[in-house]
Formats: structure tokens, C-alpha cells, sequence
RNA sequence: CGCGGGGUGGAGCAGGGGUAGCUCGUCGGGCUCAUAACCCGAAGGUCGUUGGUUCAAAUCCAGCUCCCGCAA
């Protein structure tokens, strides 16, 4: 089958190889090489990093929706006529007029089990509020976003310990198997089961300023939220004003009757929370230096009990 | 040339021109029914790299390199 590929991030690549592997990938659409780095080099997207090594074609417009580039991307297309465009994490709406495009249509591989967490970034939402399960959902595109016909799903358990990242590398695997077994049973015709809108939620872009840990919510929030932000974006904190990263925290037994944010224990680096109970933080970064478990970085920074987090 | 922090014994940090220091770990010994506890002792460092200033550089200056945060 001809396909054109869309998407950026890692989440994309493994399903890009997958297809790559066995349906003939006519071009690969990913975002502009627009953001540079702390110095100052362009950095290509995953997917482009990907699509070079495998020599596919790239194409990567400023927009889908309008200016010269659309249009441009919308004759490339045309030209391509392909018999289904496969999009993971692409980063663009894609107007009518390609949506309908392709014989089959539009595909979407989405990081949850639709219609829960629509939108940007469902996996962290997913693991912030604490579910147990989570998934994949392949499906038809259409003008709303991830509101189309549900094709295909896969469920992965969430054990009480996972991070987004962890998460995020099973959902890719699933995401990038399910996908070609849709695409093999397309030309047969497949289901498609509609979304229950009464049962959806979206999943919103993170912020920088979301990603403060807000210490006077109960420590199993803390604790869900801390995972779920793990190791991207990262949730932080500030320790005697300097930013600290948090990207592991375990529950713990400890309670106590300081202020949230204060540190109730300074050799277990256990923080209070609202409820009284505590977290752990186990794996963190401060400014300037690397990650490093907290057992490290007690040795070098010396904190007493009692001092408060996030200021 | 976006802004900034940093590379010091195995780990994490402090020091900031002239005996290299702290916490932890390691090794040896002691105490103890016992211990991630406590006490005593020991080993272990060309202070990222190159060059410069100086009687003297980990420390000041310049280049290089690697790591990291912010901002995008």
C-alpha cells in the first residue's frame, strides 16, 4: 500500500519503521527544523532523523492549513495520491481537503484509550490522574480533534510505579503493532465504532508553569504527578531559590505535622504534602548539575529539616 | 554569536594566588547479641585540557573541550 507518513516526535518513529517495513512509505511529513538549541544548532525532528536514515523523502511545511507551504503540500500530496496517509503525533491539524484526500482516508495513532484524553499529551494526563490502564486507539481523522471512528485499540496495564516515559515506550511499541495490522485489514473494510463524547476528556498541552509541584495537594497526587511528568517535561521545585528537578519520587510512610512543602525528613529527603504524608524524592536535578539519585545529592547539599520547598 | 551554572580523591560538593577540605563510600581496627549505629586509624587527587601572567596558579587571564539549567 502507498502511504505518507506524518509525525515528530519519538512516539512516531517506531510506528514510521514499522510501516516502513512493510507498506512503501512515498514521503515522510514532519515540523520545521525551526527551534534551535542552548547554542544555537538546528536539531531535526525524530522523525526526520529517522526518514533520512531510511532515505525517504521529506517534506516539512510551515502549515497544512494555510500560506504557500499548504499549498504546496496539498498539490505534493495530490501528486502522491495516497491510498492512506498515517499520522502519530504530527503536531498540525490537517484541513478538509486532505482529510479526504487519500482512498482510505486519514489515520491517527493516539496515546490513550479514546475517547479519554484527547489532545496533546495523554500520556502524562493519564498517569497524573492516577489510572491504571491506559492505551492505544488507531483511528479515522476527521475535522474534530481526535474525535474520528475508532478502528483498532490496545490496553497496557499501568503498574504503581511507572513513569510517562516508561509509559510512553510501551504505548509507542503498541502503537507501531497495531497500526499495521489496521492497515493490513483496510482493503477488506474494518469497523470503525464511534466515540462516546459524554465519556471524553482532553489531555492539554503542558505548560512550564503546570509543571510545579504543587506540594499542599495530597502526597498520592504529588506522587502520580511527579511519575507522570517523568523523565518530560519534569516536574520541579525550588530549593533555597534555585530551581530543583524532581524526576522520581516514591510514597512514603512518614507523616507530619509541618507545612506542606517543608522537608520532614532530611536523610530520606521526604517531603510533606497537604495530607500530612509524605513523598520521597529519589531521583532529582539541580541547577547546573546532572540527574542524580537523592542519596547522591544529599552527600554534596546539605539540607536541614524543616526547610520549605518551592520558593 | 540568545542568557547562565559547572568540570577538585570511587560518589556528591566546599575552597578561590603560597600546608587540598567536607559528607558518603572503600580498607583496617574497636565497641556491641546486633546494626545503614557509634569510636579510632588508613588508602585514594597531574584540582577537564592547552597556553599566558606570577617568585608561586586548583585559585587570575585567554583559547579548546565535555556536562547541565533557562529561554526558544
Amino acid at each position: 500500500m502507498n502511504i505518507v507518513f506524518m509525525g515528530t516526535p519519538d512516539f512516531a518513529v517506531s510506528a514510521l519503521k514499522s510501516i516502513h517495513g512493510r507498506h512503501n512509505v512515498q514521503a515522510v511529513f514532519t515540523q520545521p527544523d525551526k527551534p534551535k538549541n542552548r547554542g544555537k544548532k538546528i536539531v531535526f525532528s525524530p522523525v526526520k532523523q529517522a526518514a533520512l536514515d531510511d532515505g525517504i523523502e521529506i517534506y516539512q511545511p510551515l502549515s497544512l492549513r494555510k500560506g504557500d507551504d499548504a499549498d504546496k503540500a496539498y498539490d505534493v500530496l495530490r501528486q502522491l495520491s495516497p491510498d492512506c496517509i498515517v499520522v502519530a503525533a504530527y503536531g498540525q491539524i490537517l484541513p478538509e481537503r486532505i482529510l479526504s484526500l487519500p482512498k482510505f482516508g486519514c489515520i491517527n495513532i493516539h496515546a490513550s484509550l479514546l475517547p479519554k484524553y484527547r489532545g496533546a499529551a495523554p500520556i502524562q494526563a493519564c498517569i497524573i490522574n492516577g489510572e491504571t490502564q491506559s492505551g492505544v486507539t488507531v483511528m479515522m481523522m476527521e475535522k474534530g480533534l481526535d474525535t474520528g471512528d475508532m478502528l483498532m485499540k490496545g490496553t497496557v496495564d499501568i503498574p504503581p510505579e511507572m513513569t510517562a516515559g516508561e509509559l510512553h515506550d510501551s504505548l509507542a511499541a503498541l502503537g507501531a503493532d497495531l497500526i499495521l495490522k489496521v492497515l493490513d485489514m483496510l482493503p477488506d473494510g474494518i469497523t470503525a465504532e464511534k466515540q462516546d463524547d459524554s465519556l471524553s476528556c482532553y489531555a492539554p498541552v503542558i505548560s512550564k508553569e503546570m509543571c510545579r509541584i504543587d506540594f499542599s495537594r495530597s502526597a498520592k497526587n504529588v506522587y502520580n504527578f511527579i511519575r507522570g511528568m517523568s523523565p518530560s517535561p519534569c516536574a520541579y521545585t525550588f530549593l533555597n531559590g534555585k530551581r530543583l528537578k524532581v524526576y522520581f519520587a516514591l510514597p512514603s510512610d512518614i507523616s507530619s505535622d509541618l507545612p506542606a512543602g517543608s522537608v520532614a525528613d532530611s536523610k530520606a529527603f521526604a517531603v510533606v504534602c497537604g495530607d500530612g504524608k509524605c513523598v520521597k524524592l529519589a531521583s532529582v536535578q539541580g541547577e547546573g548539575g546532572k540527574r542524580m539519585s537523592a542519596e547522591d545529592f544529599l552527600r554534596g547539599n546539605r539540607i536541614d529539616t524543616g526547610i520549605i520547598l518551592g520558593e
